[in-house]
DNA sequence: TTCGTCATGTAATGGGTTACATGATTAC
DNA sequence: GTAATCATGTAACCCATTACATGACGAA
C-alpha cells in the first residue's frame, strides 16, 4: 500500500495514453477536459504521479522524434506498456467496488467505449442508484428541518434536488440508450 | 496565517451558531445541510476547528443545561462570543475576494438573511460571471478537440455544459427576484 | 443485554495545493 | 527583444480523511 494515489487519476492517465504517448502538459489538458473543474489536477499531482506510474512498468517514456541532431528534448513522451495497456484493460472492463463513487465514474465513462456493455449498465445502474439513495437522504432531512428553515437555505436546498433528479434522469436516458442499440 | 483553515467552513459554523447554540454532533449535521454532499465535514476537521475558534474567541462553551447535579455532561453546547456575533455579521455583509467560489459562495448564499441586498446582487452576480467564464471556457475547449472526440466523452461534456447553462439561469433567476423585490 | 445512535475526541497518514525555479519556443 | 505560453519539475506546507478509542443513552 506504499502509495495508494487516487485511483480514478491513473485510471485516467491510462486510459489517454491508451490511444496514443502524450507529453505532461497535454495530459493535464486533457485530463482536465474529461474529469471537469472540479477534481483538476496540477502538475505537483500529475508529475509524481507520472513517476509512479513509470516506476511501476505500467508507462515509459516513448523515444522522442527529435527535430535536429543533438537537441536537447523539452518534452517527454510517455506511452504505455504491454503491462500497461494489460491493466488499463482490465480496470476498463469490471466495475470495481468504487465504480460509482463521483470521481470514478466520470474516468469509468469517459473509457466506456473500452468496455463491455453488461459493464457499462452495471456501471450506469449503480450509479443512478447511489444518486437516488443521496436523493432520499436529502429529502428525509430536509422534511425534518422543514418548519424553520430559512428561505435561502431552502432555494439552495431546492436547486441540489433538481440538479440529483436531473442526474437521475439523465442516466435512466444512457440506460435507455444503451438498452435501445443492444436490442 | 497560523491557522488557514477552509474559511467558508469557519463562517458556516459561525452562522449556525448565531441563531442559537449547539454542539458538535449536531452542528455535523446542520453542515452536512448546508453545504450539501460534497463539502462534507468529517469529525476529524469539526473538532479541532471548533477549538480553533474557541482558541481565537469567537466562540465559547456556553454554561448545559444540567439534568442532574454531579450528572457529566456529554454534551458540549458553543456559542457566539460578542467577538464572534461582530465577525460573523461582517462576513456576512461584506463581498470577500472569494465570495464567489464554488465553497464560498454557497455558504455566503446560506446566510443571506444576514446580507443587505446590494451585496447580494453583487455575490449572485459574481457568481454567474464566474460560472460563464467557465462554460465559455468548457466551450472553446470542447470546439477545439470536437473532431476525434469519444462519443461518451461528448455525452460527459454535454451533461457539463447543460449543467453550468442551467446554473446560469438559475442564479438569473434569483437576480431577478431579488431586484423585483427591491422594486 | 445488546444494538444503534448519540457524542466527543486523537493520531497517523497521506497526498494535494501552492509557490517556487527554470528554461525553451513562439508571436508580436 | 520581450512577453506569453509551453513545458517540467521540486518542496514545504497544510489539512482533511481515516481509523481508532471511548462511553452514554434509549429501545427492543
Amino acid at each position: 500500500m506504499g502509495t495508494r494515489r487516487s485511483a480514478d487519476l491513473e485510471f485516467a492517465i491510462l486510459g489517454l495514453l491508451s490511444s496514443g504517448p502524450l507529453h505532461g502538459y497535454e495530459l493535464r489538458k486533457r485530463l482536465d477536459l474529461l474529469l471537469g473543474p472540479l477534481r483538476a489536477v496540477s502538475y505537483g499531482s500529475l508529475y509524481p504521479t507520472l513517476r509512479a506510474l513509470q516506476a511501476r512498468e505500467l508507462i515509459r517514456e516513448s523515444a522522442p522524434a527529435r527535430q535536429g541532431l543533438g537537441s536537447r528534448r523539452s518534452r517527454i513522451e510517455y506511452e504505455l506498456t504491454d503491462a500497461g495497456a494489460d491493466y488499463f484493460a482490465e480496470l476498463a472492463s469490471v466495475a470495481g467496488p468504487d465504480a460509482w463513487n463521483d470521481d470514478m465514474f466520470v474516468t469509468h465513462m469517459a473509457f466506456f467505449g473500452h468496455t463491455p456493455r453488461p459493464v457499462r449498465l452495471r456501471i450506469l445502474e449503480g450509479r443512478r442508484a447511489r444518486v437516488e439513495e443521496r436523493l432520499a437522504l436529502l429529502r428525509t432531512r430536509i422534511e425534518q428541518a422543514e418548519h424553520r428553515t430559512d428561505s435561502y437555505v431552502l432555494l439552495l436546498q431546492q436547486y441540489r434536488v433538481e440538479t440529483l433528479e436531473r442526474e437521475v434522469r439523465w442516466l435512466t436516458d444512457l440506460l435507455d440508450r444503451e438498452r435501445a442499440h443492444a436490442g
